[in-house]
RNA sequence: GGGCACGUAGCUCAGUCCGGACCAGAGCGUCGGACUUCUAAUCCGACGGUCGAGGGUUCAAAUCCCUCCGUGCCCGCCA
């Protein structure tokens, strides 16, 4: 609802502005302070006060009473404080904010009619998914939920790297060595049981004599060399390898969950000769020079030149891209990528790349993030050095469980929870405090993992705001969901205005966040929803209140219970409906 | 060496893009308090900060600009 106002009163403020002979370009409008009772305020006569020659309360005060005048739905009054204009919300504001947030898709807004490709994850399919890389997924994932609730079309991609060099190590090294020389999978799942394999290999071409290491080579090379002549039967032999660990990836992205709807091979870009295709133009464009035998890009404003043909004539994963993404924005109309910071320049000079040959890049975006290290270094899959995602996750739903059934005997509500609830919860919990800790926190800052931290269920985490969900769950639950007819105008305390007003954001929250590509703020956001429910649920009894309050109040517990709902769902953490 | 990020209470963070009610907010931890009352994974209170340092712009700077310091990432005819 907040939306619906902002809309109403930006053009009133421009008019007002214009009434009175101001410049209307910057309307400083902005979200005041928890402790000022308005929704929405502008700062805009500090800005005038010189033009105006008068002091910027004077100015305020001038604004606020020809704003006032103005018919405003849902505005109830507007108000100079000092030289800030305030913007009161009036009662209509608070009806129709609870009678749209009981609705099921409240803060969904309209479909955008955009076509937007996501992609996201895209880790090398050579073994397990460990935590240093989870912080793709979880932000991927959030960021598909966020744009397709902010009304875009979203389809998610894995960009699966099928013709690099580790894969054709992988390969060799499947086809080489016996199981028997290998050490126990560390859990009964293909990846963990064929990065053994690629380990073994990459350990062979670092340790065994040069002669060994030569031939190995060779037939590493051959199995490139295959995929670049678009020869069948290696393209066989290295999708069987990249499909078996890729299928066991997947399982532990499930868990999160982050599904996909496409997984789009680097080799198909190869087949179809778009990158061939690529190359003959990039070799067209001024900025291309041959270099000591191989083609690269001399950019005028990147240090770095983008070689994007081998001396060999062979292409490189770069260039593979550039038809990749080239084909992303023939077939979408947006573009967004989710990448770690390793990938910082490549993704500069691609997007350099693409303006080159013509292409709208504003209609590409990426949004990077810094690594999840360990206290005492970084991991890596070659290595076998690092958390794995499976591991952490049944770590996590373990806690859960036994924090659960720590509760379980001292429980004062009068419910029986079954096995099956406990172990539902257990992994809601679980999961959710994992997805949350991850998505609440800006990508680009670096984060050092610790059990500990990971999994604190206090609050500022995942149950805090799971335990809102319950809470109205419950209490709905008891009344029997009844609570038709409920007077609006019955909602006068403090902390029943504070949270509608919460609730009212929710539309903003999400328009915002989409835009941005920042999920951060939606977890930022279910705080402060969470916080203004349990205020209300500590001042504001709903099922023992007289009937008219009662009413009021459970058509308030619903809405605060969609808003809760959508927002978590947002965010890809799961709202339980008891804990 | 160059480029790009990040630096806010003891710890983990929000606020920084778009300067304004910020003499800066949470959570954890510490200390104290609230379950015969809709779920105490909750709530209330106390303690805790020269917003990395310095300079500049501005009526106004955590926020913009410059310099420096610290940390991370990148600088391959790898992916």
């Amino acid at each position: 609802m907040l939306r619906a106002l902002r809309s109403e009163v930006e053009p009133a403020i421009e008019e007002t502005l214009a009434d009175l002979g101001f410049p209307t370009d910057d309307l400083g409008i902005e979200r005041p302070p928890a402790d000022v009772d308005a929704v929405l305020a502008t700062s805009v006569a500090y800005r005038l006060a010189g033009e105006a020659g008068a002091p910027p309360s004077a100015v305020a005060a001038d604004i606020a009473d020809t704003l006032g005048e103005h018919d405003l739905t849902y505005v109830g009054s507007v108000e100079a404080e000092g030289a800030y204009v305030n913007i009161l919300p009036g009662e209509r504001y608070y009806a129709d904010t609870l009678a749209a947030a009981q609705e099921e898709g409240y803060g969904r807004l309209p479909d955008r009619g955009t076509d937007l490709v996501l992609e996201h994850t895209s880790a090398n399919p050579t073994g397990p998914v460990h935590v240093g890389r989870a912080r793709n997924p979880i932000i991927g994932d959030a960021l598909r939920r966020l744009l397709d609730f902010a009304g875009y079309d979203v389809e998610t991609h894995y960009y699966v790297n099928d013709a690099g060099r580790q894969i054709a190590v992988f390969t060799w090294a499947y086809e080489t060595f016996e199981e028997d020389a290998l050490p126990e999978p560390e859990r009964d799942s293909p990846e963990y049981e064929m990065v053994r394999y690629y380990r073994k290999g990459n350990e062979y071409l670092e340790e065994a004599d040069p002669e060994a290491v030569e031939a190995a080579e060779a037939e590493v090379q051959a199995i490139l060399q295959g995929l670049e002549a678009g020869d069948e039967g290696t393209y066989e032999r290295v999708g069987g390898v990249v499909d078996t660990v890729l299928g066991g990836m997947q399982d532990t992205l499930d868990r999160l969950p982050a599904p996909f709807d496409e997984f789009v091979r680097e080799t198909r870009f190869m087949r179809d000769s778009s990158t061939d295709d690529v190359v003959a133009r990039l070799k067209d464009t001024d900025y291309a020079v041959k270099e000591e035998g191989a083609w690269q890009l001399a950019f005028e404003d990147i240090e770095k030149n983008l070689v994007f043909l081998r001396g060999d004539g062979t292409s490189l994963y770069t260039t593979r891209d550039l038809a990749h993404h080239e084909w992303k924005l023939d077939t979408f109309d947006e573009a967004v990528t989710v990448l770690g910071e390793d990938h910082k320049l490549q993704a500069r000079q691609l997007e350099a790349t693409l303006d080159l040959l013509g292409h709208d890049t504003d209609r590409l975006r990426t949004v990077h993030y810094s690594w999840v290290t360990l206290p005492d270094g970084g991991m890596s899959t070659r290595e076998g050095t690092g958390i794995d995602l499976d591991d952490l996750l049944d770590e996590a739903v373990d806690r859960a469980r036994a924090e659960v059934e720590r509760r379980v005997g001292d429980r004062v509500r009068n419910d029986q929870l079954t096995e099956a609830d406990i172990e539902r919860i257990a992994r809601q919990v679980g999961v959710g405090a994992v997805r949350y800790d991850i998505v609440a926190k800006q990508p680009t800052k670096g984060i050092t993992f610790e059990w500990e931290r990971a999994l604190d269920f206090e609050a500022q985490s995942a149950p805090y705001i799971q335990y809102v969900h319950a809470r109205a769950c419950g209490i709905l639950a008891e009344a029997g969901e009844a609570g038709a007819g409920a007077d609006p105008d019955r909602l006068v305390e403090p902390t029943e205005r504070a949270l509608l007003e919460t609730i009212a954001r929710l539309p903003t929250v999400v328009e915002e966040s989409a835009a941005a590509l920042e999920p951060h703020a939606v977890a930022t956001y279910t705080r402060d929803l969470a916080e203004a429910f349990n205020a209300f649920y500590r001042e504001c009894p709903v099922l023992d209140a007289d009937p008219e309050r009662r009413a009021a109040r459970l058509a308030l517990v619903r809405a605060a219970r969609t808003a809760t709902a959508n927002a978590l769902f947002v965010l890809g953490v799961e709202a339980p409906t008891s804990m």
